[in-house]
DNA sequence: ATTTAATTGACAGTATACTGACAATATGGC
DNA sequence: GCCATATTGTCAGTATACTGTCAATTAAAT
């Protein structure tokens, strides 16, 4: 027998999932504010953070280092590669393949927009207590880890791709 | 002077901006898997109690009860409205004016799916023990209401709705 | 009453996200 | 070497999200 309760706004106020979102809204918020001067996006900003920590990484490897879509990957880099931030490079020993690097301005970009990005994620935290703001970080580093196999791309950090190469 | 100590990707993962991403991911896929059966995205169920909640609320008063986009929330409608989970009729003292309203098919949909969805929010933040959910949860709620009026829509609930009427 | 403001729903444009499919290419078993 | 299988990038389709704009309509100012 389904439910028969009244319904009121707290079934979706307290739900866990819409307050993830509302929290994610906001976080995307104030990134774009902090960081409007380098037009870069929270996902660009991830994903060029990776390609300068592995420089010469496909698309696939990527997805899987900042745990985005293929799919949606593809139209990330298409941006990226637009503003000239990286630069695609046929891999020799494989075809399909395509390589991403960091352009000299990409690397430059990185490099100044470390500041508001850091201001940025301080923000999003700033209206708790200090100690409740590493208590929720804690919980939440926790849970997302717990939680990694649940989404379509789980997280595969750099140790599991070293020896992934072309079999894994 | 920049930043100029060796990047990992550190700077992304331990960035609350980035778990919190994740955690939607983790959080709509589950909420899918779980849902399946129904047709309703987590979005399309927060509209349906909303609208369940508040029978002849227009679109505008719809997205400040749900914080969601006025634009976003557009095309939500219409897709509900296509599922005929919904009706909008016009509002006979403002030509402007598209109220909603649920239909039999949407209070049914609604009362079927609560458990599926219940399900789902369980299963969130299920890899945590049972105080660290409601801490969790407790430091989530405050953040989200604390940083409010940092997203574009911030949440106004009823009670702020109902003096607010056609001048605020 | 007429001009000005604001509100409403709609739209175009951009950017994530996911599903499912595809051709080109590479790898494995045999 | 050949064939079944897997991988890679890409694409089409759907669904949030946000910015900015617009016409129609209403409300406010005077």
């Amino acid at each position: 027998m389904p439910n028969s309760k009244p319904v009121t706004m707290d079934a979706v106020y307290t739900a866990p999932g819409y307050l993830f979102r509302r929290m994610q809204q906001i976080a995307v918020a104030l990134f774009i504010e902090e960081c409007k001067a380098f037009d870069l996006t929270p996902v660009q900003y991830a994903a060029l953070i990776a390609i300068s920590t592995h420089p010469g990484i496909d698309a696939t490897r990527l997805s899987a280092v900042i745990a985005f879509d293929r799919s949606t990957l593809g139209n990330v880099i298409e941006r990226l590669e637009a503003k000239e931030f990286i630069a695609r490079k046929p891999a020799p020993e494989d075809r399909r393949v395509k390589l991403l690097y960091l352009t000299k301005a990409g690397a430059a970009v990185l490099d100044e927009i470390m500041p508001s990005v850091d201001k940025a994620q301080a923000r999003m935290l700033q209206p708790l207590k200090p100690a409740d703001r590493k208590a929720l970080l804690a919980l939440l580093t926790q849970l997302v880890d717990l939680n990694n196999e649940a989404s379509r791309v789980p997280l595969r950090a750099e140790d599991a791709l070293e020896h992934l190469g072309r079999s894994g």
